[in-house]
This record gives C-alpha cells, structure tokens and sequence, in this order.
DNA sequence: TGGGCCTCCCAAAGCGCTTTAAATTTTCTC
DNA sequence: GAGAAAATTTAAAGCGCTTTGGGAGGCCCA
C-alpha cells in the first residue's frame, strides 16, 4: 500500500492524504479523521526512502563500531552506550546507523555518509587525544557529537564527557586519607582522552598531597582482566609495593580481584582498590553495598543525554556547540580500608 | 555533486554516467574510465535514499537492542556479535539499522520495518523458547534469520546457532569422568532457548550416568556476577553441596570464582567449574592456560556466518532456509580436576 | 450582486537515482 | 560503398513521497 493507492481508495489527492499523515493545518479534520483511519486500518506506512529523498532527511544516525585497531577489541560500553542513546533518538523518529570501518580509515566512512546523505549526524566514541575526526567532520560539515572530549583540539566542538580527572582527582584523594602513600594506576590506553584525563588527576592528587607520581605504579593498556591480573601480581612483588590500587575498569580490577585473592590478600583490608564504574547493566558492582568502591558514571545515561543534543544540533543548523560534563559519584564499597602499617608483598 | 552534475561536467547523459559507474556492459570502456575518474576527482557518491528509492533495496539490515525485559539489561554479547556481523555485511554493501523497541511490541517493530521498506533484512537475537517472532516473520515475508534456534517453532526458518545441548553434555560428561556427581547447573533464562537447550545436555548426560538431576542444583536467572556469586554461596551451603558448577555464562562465572575465594576455596582442586565462553573480545578466557575449562564457541564467528547466510537469503529470495549449527570446543583450563573425596561446605 | 477572503483540496513539479526503449554512431560484410 | 549488425549513447519514465502554486466553493460585507 502506497501514498497513490491509499489516496485513491479515499477518492482523494496524494496531497491532501500526505497533509493529513503530517499534521498540516490545511485539512479539514473530518478528512484527517477519514484518512487517518483509512491509514491504519490498510496498514499504510509511508516508504522511508522515497520520504527521505523528498525532505532531504535520512532519519539515521550514524556511527562506528568501536573497535581498537590493536586486538579487534569491542568497546565493552557499547552495547549500553547504544541503548541509551538509541532509546532518546527512537523518541525523535531517528535510528541508529552502524557501519564498520573497512580499513583503519575513519574519514573515509565520514565523509561517504556526508556524499551519500547517507545519515543527518553522526556520534563519535572513544576519542583520543588530538582527535583528527573533529577537524575532519567540522569541515565537511556534517553535524556530530563526542562521547568524550579530546585535549589538544582547539576548535569548537559538541560533547558530552563524565569529569574523568576530577574523578580521578577524588578517588586518588579518599585513598590518600585513607593513609595510602603507594597507589598504583591501573590505566586505559592513555592515547585516548578519558585515561589521559584519569591520569592527570591521579596525579594532581599525588602532588598536591606532596607526592610525585612513581612510573613503575603506572600502567596503560587494554582494559582487560588479564592486563589487571599481570599487572597485580608484578606490582606486589616490588620491593615497595602498593597498598592500593586505581583502575580504570570493572573488568581489569576483576583481574586485581583474582590476582590478589589468589596471593592470600584480603580487598579492602591488605589492598585497597577504587575502579571507574560505568554502571554496565550486565555487570553491576552489586545492589546494596558495592563490591568496589567505584567512581560512577553512567554509561547509558550519557548515551541519553547525548542523543538529545544530537538532536538540538539537527533540528537547528545554526545551534552553537554543546558541552555537557557529568560528575561521577563516588560510592563507598568494601573494597578500600586504612593503609596497613605494613605492605602485603608477593615473593617475586 | 549529484548525478545530474557529474554528467553534465562531463557531457554525458545520466543514463551512461550511473551504468559506467554501475559496471554495466554497455559502456565503452574509454568512457568507463572518464567517468570514474570524475566520480573520484568531485568526490561524487549516490545519494544513498534516491538509490535506494529507485532500486527499491535500503541496503540495510535491521536489528532490534537486545535488552531483556526485566532489568534492561543489553545482551553482552551484543557488542562482539554485531561487530562480527557488520563487518560481513559491509562486504556486501550493507549496513546495520538499530532500534529500540518502543513498550514490549517487538512485532509492530518488523511490521513497520516492513510497510516502511526500510530494511531488506532483519536479524533476531536471543530468541525464546516457542518464540512468536519466527511466525510472524514468515507471515509478513521479511527476510530474517535468527541467531539461535526456537524449540517448538515447527514452520522452516533460517537460523545460525550453536549446538548447546552437546556442549553442555559434553562439559556435564566431562565432568562426571572426572569423579564429580553432584554437578550444579547455574544457567541463563530458561525459557531463552539457549539456556533451555543447556539445561537438556545437562540432564541428558547426568542421566546417561544413571543420574538424576537435583532440582535444588539447578538455577535459572539473567546471567550477572552477582547471581552467580549468591548461588554458589548458597550451594556450598548445602548439606551435600556440589563439587562442580556448571556456568551459562563467563560473568556469572567471575561470581563463581568470588564465592569460592572468599571462602577459601581452590578452584580446580576443591571445586570445579565449566563455563560457555562466548570468547568475548573484552572478557577473554585467559590466553595460553585458560583461565576456566569451557565450552567455546565465539559469537563474533557466529555474527560472521550468519551475516553471510543473510546475505544470500536476500539475494535469492527462493533460496530455501539456511541452518548451520556451530559446534563448540571444550577447552580445559585450570578451574576443573578431580572431584574432591569430601565435598568442601560452607557452614550455613 | 459582486468582490474579497477563507477553507479545503488538487495537479504537477521535484527529490536523485535506475532502467526501458529508442536513437545514433561505429564497425563489419560482401 | 551500401546495408546490416553491433556498439554506444540518450530521452524519458518511474520509484513514492513532499511541497509549490493554484483553484473551486462557501461565507461575509457593502
């Protein structure tokens, strides 16, 4: 059933049928009742693509699926990233586009949805630091916004970001009270923005308390179970190891978590861990008390909220930039306690 | 640039330009030549709708969010799974076109996708026991194909599944070799057809064995760290408690392994445990020794096959049902030995 | 009674592409 | 070198919708 058979079993134009799916102003409501009625009950739809051509407008959202180019890894966020902001963007009419990234080249995949009208915006993940893609997509002018921010990039740009240094900055804080002196950072690939920012305010944390980062207590890679496992295991057996742990995961301190249990060592009493929460919904840090302390943000919601300003930014070209920063909450769990007088060390 | 433009800069009729870039015979292969290199040089690309619209194809593939009903929890196998499928469908030209469901009408979804023409495709995810999709499908002449199977559905679909009732024999059997006969079985929902079909190569292998299976072993919830935590906690406490687990799911697993070490338990030597791995990019299962003996299979893989098998349901479309069933390995990590002469208990 | 102004509806153009049917040019064949 | 056949190219229709620019009545007022 189309727009022509659908006006024809009314006896009507294709125009008044059209106006009156729409809501415009110029038809009579006891035609928009018949049409509407008609409408529903021959199951007309109108077609997506011959709509779209006609206003200029794809109702799609695009976006890529993050990936790292190392290991091939999926942004374990995703899924709930997506069913946040996909959730907020069903409420405008729009879907979500995702494509892959054929190659390692990005642009490329921008700048075909710009050519092709493919979709009316586009949502970045994972920004790095000096992320080229902002450049890149102010200038072929297709509207977008970052899930993150990127340092370094000067020009204007929408985001929507969690305050990861603050953060960072606070958790470090709360163990620093807690008597910790040998904190170690469990950290995300630090090319990208949110584990640079976590580590700056790690840091400023550490001198502000007087204290100078030490190297061999930071690590940055995939925030895997097993990257938290290793790394565990080789820091407690420093001479002088930590007595507590910052990571930016729920799934690498999973591997702090064996690790430690594995040597005897009680969370919270012997080792201190904080972790970034991002409130996954298929891995929550328990119900009433969480096991970890926890930075929280969540992930979801910021897809909400993203999507939203994604849609202010399309329904008006000419909308300045948006910024949004969400605090993350500090929850107290059972995994941090007082420093111990004396630090647990694993034989090396 | 559009198509009416790159002809005119290049003297040509539309008609000639769009077969030159099409690869149609009909074009000298000088003028083939001319024409792609001002495609590339003004950047031109066909507009995605207006193709579309005269193709009648979207040349995109639709799949509903995967979130359980009950606490919305998105599919964590979700991110991997579609990362797998889009990459095969990028192939072919395809994207992929998300949506969440607005209320729990997942039906008025695909009808819509259907009147609309806005997808050439649909890929279910996570189906039911019985699951009403399938029919519906069929009815309305979508191209589908489910990534799973329904028990109980009679009519021909096409599906790409694992074969969980061998895998969960064969881990149950293993098992049983092993010495172990009180074998606890924490799974999935069960009236998902996975979790269904786990549960049947359970019993079936414990049956083999002239066992019978106890109700009070086996559980069935959404798979979050924390059921698997309290369901093992409870267990041990028992009177007779298991001396093996068999576990749906690697996150409920890292629960498994939270209880057993808080009570001082040794994975692998006074209690066993088998998971399913989906091999999940971002919770893998260790990488020489795994960490947990499982069923694996990746669902990244399977994302790949049916993909493909999707593909060419939809370029024949009298291409009869395509079923392929993956087979899983059982791999043997360290969290399974010999069963304990006594069982170990947690007092209650 | 006629003109102006609403209200409601319609014909047709246009969105940017593919494809059918036909026209034109080139190449053979004898 | 004429005529047929093959190779290229083109005009125009069509995909299903929105939207522009009218147009037909009906109503009101002078």
């Amino acid at each position: 059933m189309n727009l022509k058979s659908l006006a024809e079993a009314l006896g009507l134009s294709q125009t008044t049928v059209s106006r009156a799916l729409n809501g415009y102003p110029e038809v009579s409501e006891a035609t928009r009742k018949r049409v509407e009625e008609a409408a529903v009950r021959f199951g007309y739809r109108p077609n997506s693509r011959a709509k779209g051509l006609a206003t200029g407008r794809a109702m799609l959202i695009g976006q890529v699926i993050p990936t790292s180019t190392q290991h091939e890894m999926v942004n374990p966020v995703f899924g709930d990233f997506v069913a946040g902001a996909s959730q907020n963007l069903a409420q405008h009419g729009y879907d979500m586009l995702l494509t892959r990234v054929p190659g390692d080249d990005e642009g490329k995949v921008y700048r075909e949805f710009r050519a092709r009208g493919a979709v009316d915006g586009v949502i970045i993940q994972a920004p790095d630091v000096k992320d080229d893609r902002i450049a890149l997509l102010n200038r072929i002018g297709l509207p977008f916004i970052v899930h993150g921010r990127s340092t370094g990039v000067t020009e204007p740009y929408s985001w929507v970001d969690v305050n990861n240094t603050q953060a960072f900055r606070r958790a470090t804080e709360f163990l620093l009270q807690l008597g910790h002196r040998r904190i170690a950072l469990i950290n995300g690939l630090e090319r990208m923005d949110f584990a640079f920012r976590r580590r700056k305010g790690y840091i400023q944390a550490l001198e502000n308390a007087g204290l100078s980062a030490d190297p061999q207590l930071m690590c940055t890679d995939e925030m895997t179970e097993q990257f938290g496992y290793m790394k565990t295991r080789r820091m407690l057996a420093f001479e002088d190891p930590p007595t507590a742990f910052l990571c930016a995961s729920m799934i690498s301190a999973v591997g702090i978590r064996r690790a430690l249990q594995e040597a005897q060592l009680v969370m919270g009493r012997d080792v201190s861990v904080i972790i970034h929460d991002d409130d996954l919904s298929y891995l929550r840090n328990g119900e009433e008390i969480p096991i970890f302390t926890a930075t929280r943000s969540s992930v979801r919601h910021a897809g909400e909220v993203l999507a939203d300003a994604l849609m202010q930014l399309i329904s008006d070209p000419d909308h300045p930039p948006i910024n949004q920063l969400l605090e993350a909450q500090l929850v107290v769990g059972s995994s941090t306690g007082p420093a111990p007088l004396k630090a647990a060390r694993l034989p090396s």
